[in-house]
DNA sequence: GCCGGCATCAACCGATCGGTTGATGCGGCT
DNA sequence: AGCCGCATCAACCGATCGGTTGATGCCGGC
């Protein structure tokens, strides 16, 4: 790709309004060209394959697939392209997994045309454009990467999880796992401290912001 | 209004790309002309008063302004022009309340084009649309409007509970809001009935799905 | 082969929670 | 004036939870 030369697009958001808006958008401003669209992850990967854009403009929620395996995917074949993820909201909480799966930028939808136009420019060129919530996120993240709470839940974990959420007590958790429950009361303590939490009510409420749950 | 005429469009939503696609849209398809757009409810009631649109396209969750009390004050104003919500999900927990306050029609963003033009059209004529899942929902709300559950939760209920998703024992709840032990249980025990559950756990829970918390 | 993570169980304790009943005062609505 | 929802408080009880310590067996990685 040279300097002067058109930056080729390909979009991908499962809703047709956003397509839409995405590509008037950028086919009405000079330098840029959009090659195809696509509506899911699945569908991203072969027309990234087949069209070869400079850019992938990608939503992160999608039925059918969703965008940050498509990323890893991509990052897996050492695809050309640069992938700038365009989500809704900046509490999402696929945002880390999708620069760690290798996205080159990360921006919100609500973002003015202006910078939407520059940080195309930018992923590009390989340069990585955050958006600001999501910077101060990442930042905060590496800052404490052993921080109380990242650490993955076990399966049993998240199942009695899952039944303390519908408020189930520890001893009917015991007989639907047909486990005891002092079991139980094991495997409670380990999520508490994994989620870093101090009761059930506070570890269902971090589930659900972590998307554990929910 | 005649039949012939242009059905004339007010656009509502905080994302620049998403009115820029509803834009494109209807100003490239027969029978439809966009007078304005707004990004949140106090604009766009603004927007309304000026332009005395057909027919309003709004989205919900916005930043300055929801949009479900842009609605409510059109209704009560008695404006000519019929909203037609259009949002992201279905799970939104403002799905009811909006048509409680006077929306027309609700139809999410992932709608082929087709229908949206259609959805428009019948706005227009005053006609109600609904996606298919938001009818379904609808339909079970008013089958049974005493289910336990969907009884709203009173201010104080909902900082008591907020503080129980944080961790907090009844007795820190009682010292940081200023009232006695006793007072947040009979809280807990009302939210419980209301929420149709039987403890602080199961609480947050059903709090995270209606969308109470989070 | 050793070590660590996972899952399982036991017994004990204090702290907390949930349920109940009953009561008061305030504000809005009719 | 009367009613109702909301918020406040009290005292009591049994049930449950959370914390701790200690132990066993299995499996996979180094």
């Amino acid at each position: 790709m040279s300097d002067d030369a058109l930056i080729s697009l390909l979009i991908v958001d499962d809703h047709p309004v956003v397509r839409d808006g995405l590509r008037g958008m950028f086919e009405s401003a000079p330098g840029f060209t959009v090659l195809g669209e696509a509506s899911n992850g699945v569908e991203a990967l072969e027309r990234a394959a087949a069209l070869d854009p400079d850019v992938i403009l990608m939503d992160l929620r999608m039925p059918g697939g969703g965008g940050v395996d498509a990323i890893k995917e991509l990052t897996r074949r050492g695809a050309r392209a640069k992938v700038l993820v365009l989500t809704t909201y900046d509490t999402d909480s696929d945002t880390l997994p999708a620069i760690e799966a290798g996205a080159t930028g990360y921006l919100l939808k609500d973002a003015p045309r202006d910078e939407l136009f520059t940080a195309v420019r930018a992923a590009a060129e390989g340069r990585t454009v955050l958006s600001p919530a999501v910077a101060s996120r990442l930042v905060s993240a590496v800052r404490s990467p052993n921080t109380p709470g990242n650490e993955p839940l076990s399966t049993r974990e998240r199942e009695v999880l899952a039944l303390v959420a519908k408020g189930t007590s520890n001893r009917e958790i015991a007989r639907e796992l047909f486990i005891s429950e002092a079991t139980v009361k094991t495997h409670l303590t380990h999520l508490y401290t994994k989620l870093g939490v101090n009761d059930r009510a506070a570890a269902v409420a971090t589930a659900y912001e972590r998307g554990i749950l929910g």
